[in-house]
DNA sequence: GTGAAAGCGCTAACAC
DNA sequence: GTGTTAGCGCTTTCAC
């Protein structure tokens, strides 16, 4: 009951007092004397707006959700710090979801955030198909997917070159001769893992050459998950001299486990992964990697989100944001 | 007017239809037949409470603002993923602020948290200080201090023995031999740097030894200003031959600049930082790090944060989670 | 120029 | 057992 101490404090109305404090006085012609009264009764009373009763009012809650599979990981850590940052500049504020990669929770979230009547959604799904359920969601609201899509969707959605630079990733490998590349991936069927091994496959059929499915692996995107992949792989392949890792975390458990193993530089694996950039540099050993352009992918998104929320159906945009393939460090 | 919905196909009245839908239909002694029309017609047309309503009716909004600095950085990161996970259990939602270590950004989050009606606050904070309209808005909310805390202040609060560790930390490194270690800080005045160097320096003092004022660097949590500082320090101190990163960004940036600088073996320096656990062996080299315990601090904000909610004055828990030191193939 | 009053969707005190 | 009604704090239509 705010408006109403201004109120006890002024004598004028509600309605005018809203007026001024929404900045409307010009507009409805309210005198200078009224406005300036109630001003300064908001600012003895330390005046702020119940931002529930205005959403509530105006159907418009200037909060949008943000869902991702796992905050610790610094890519999304990134993705959420540039949204977040980018969305507070146009008065929103940002909920934070995690789903880990389990699909319940995904759903879960989803129906609080409709619940919290949320202006909009960026997404980054563990589901790969447009399922009913988002598809209602989607008629009322602003829905933007990034980093992973669906294969057939007319949401709006921003991605890598995913495909595509896992496979230049693997013809590098193979250009430098190695012909045995491990994959080391992450969630089974998840849309990232299933495209980047679509480029890798790519690069060995353009050379005609086979993959060996002792060398493929999909056992999550963790680091525990890359350390055990690793360790698996030594063991069955010791021969093994090129690893391609699905992302960055992947990676970080696999470095670990190389690192102990390793003995004589002869013996040097050549490691290529994903998002590793932050880390490339930081061993004295050749690297391959790709990294996603997070800054593009961020801004793109809440580009989409925002010109969803004007018209959530008129925006279909597919936004694909190339990849940069670097070498570290290469002979 | 979804409950007008219900309201509308089965005839009953809004007060059964809310006893009903919030499950104390047998509370009420509402007749079986009553509720089960209602649950099938709310069932039917896929009621949804309307949780702006809910919350401007109940003075009760579920949920919880997550003030950090970065949360880019993987150790807030873990934080946010596991404060974000627990607190889902019990129904709130997390609304996510970024600061970027900088005080009015806090002060400008916190506004936009009180406006927005929050429960409770979870808060790295970047002052140091207790100030007014902090102590203002605890007055009426659930506030706890994470990681950081004010020096005098009976505010809730979790942090880890930071002064302890450093301590720890150095001595080791003087013990091994190392009488010249630089200190590669964050920013100057935040509370943790701050803390760390009373424990870095005690160790210094310990000993009777000296601390090199051209060795203490304050530049930053940032890998980029790691990097920097570790650049200008071997600069100035080429024969410098043990490190101490206040951070596990600030290591990050300084390793890079470590591993394209060292050339022999005889030159190595020996790194040392907190919260690396991560990278622990992945570097084929001696490293001494201090893990905080991200779970307990997680844990045990939410623990306090909760209890705020219940009763927000009666709360003042200081609680100090202990760190692990660790020694990572120290010869 | 300003005010009265309805209504956003919900809960709960009170009535019967 | 169920209904009526006030009110959470705000915006806005309509009236004067």
């Amino acid at each position: 009951m705010s408006i109403k101490r201004i109120q006890e404090r002024t004598g004028f109305s509600y309605s005018t007092i809203s007026r001024v404090l929404n900045g409307k006085a010009k507009e409805f012609r309210i005198s200078d004397p009224t406005r300036d009264a109630i001003m300064e009764a908001a600012k003895e009373i330390n005046y702020r707006p119940n931002m529930l009763a205005q959403s509530l009012r105006m159907r418009k809650t200037y909060t949008i959700g943000l869902i991702v599979p796992d905050i610790q990981n610094p890519f999304f850590g990134e993705l959420a710090w540039r949204i977040e940052r980018k969305l507070r500049g146009h008065g929103y504020s940002t909920i934070l979801c995690n789903t880990d990669e389990i699909s319940e929770n995904e759903e879960f979230y989803l129906q609080v955030l409709v619940d919290r009547r949320v202006d909009g959604i960026i997404i980054a799904p563990v589901h790969t198909e447009e399922w009913p359920g988002l598809e209602e969601i989607r008629r009322r609201r602003s829905v933007v997917l990034i980093d992973r899509t669906f294969y057939e969707t007319d949401m709006p959605w921003v991605t890598s070159s995913n495909e595509q630079a896992a496979d230049q990733m693997a013809s590098a490998l193979l250009r430098l001769g190695f012909t045995r590349i491990a994959f080391l991936g992450g969630v089974p069927g998840t849309y990232v893992n299933t495209v980047r091994f679509w480029g890798f496959r790519k690069a060995f059929e353009r050379q005609g050459l086979p993959i060996d499915n002792d060398l493929v692996l999909n056992e999550g995107y963790s680091p525990a998950a890359g350390e055990k992949m690793m360790t698996d792989l030594l063991a069955r392949s010791p021969d093994i001299r090129a690893v391609f890792c699905v992302n960055n975390l992947v990676f970080l458990g696999a470095m670990k486990t190389v690192q102990t193993h390793e003995l004589k530089t002869a013996d040097r694996i050549l490691m290529s992964a994903f998002d590793i950039s932050p880390y490339c540099g930081m061993f004295k050993r050749p690297l391959v990697c790709a990294s996603q352009n997070r800054e593009k992918l961020a801004d793109t998104a809440v580009s989409l989100l925002l010109r969803g929320i004007e018209d959530p159906l008129g925006t279909h945009d597919h936004v694909t944001i190339p990849i940069d393939l670097s070498l570290y460090r290469i002979a």
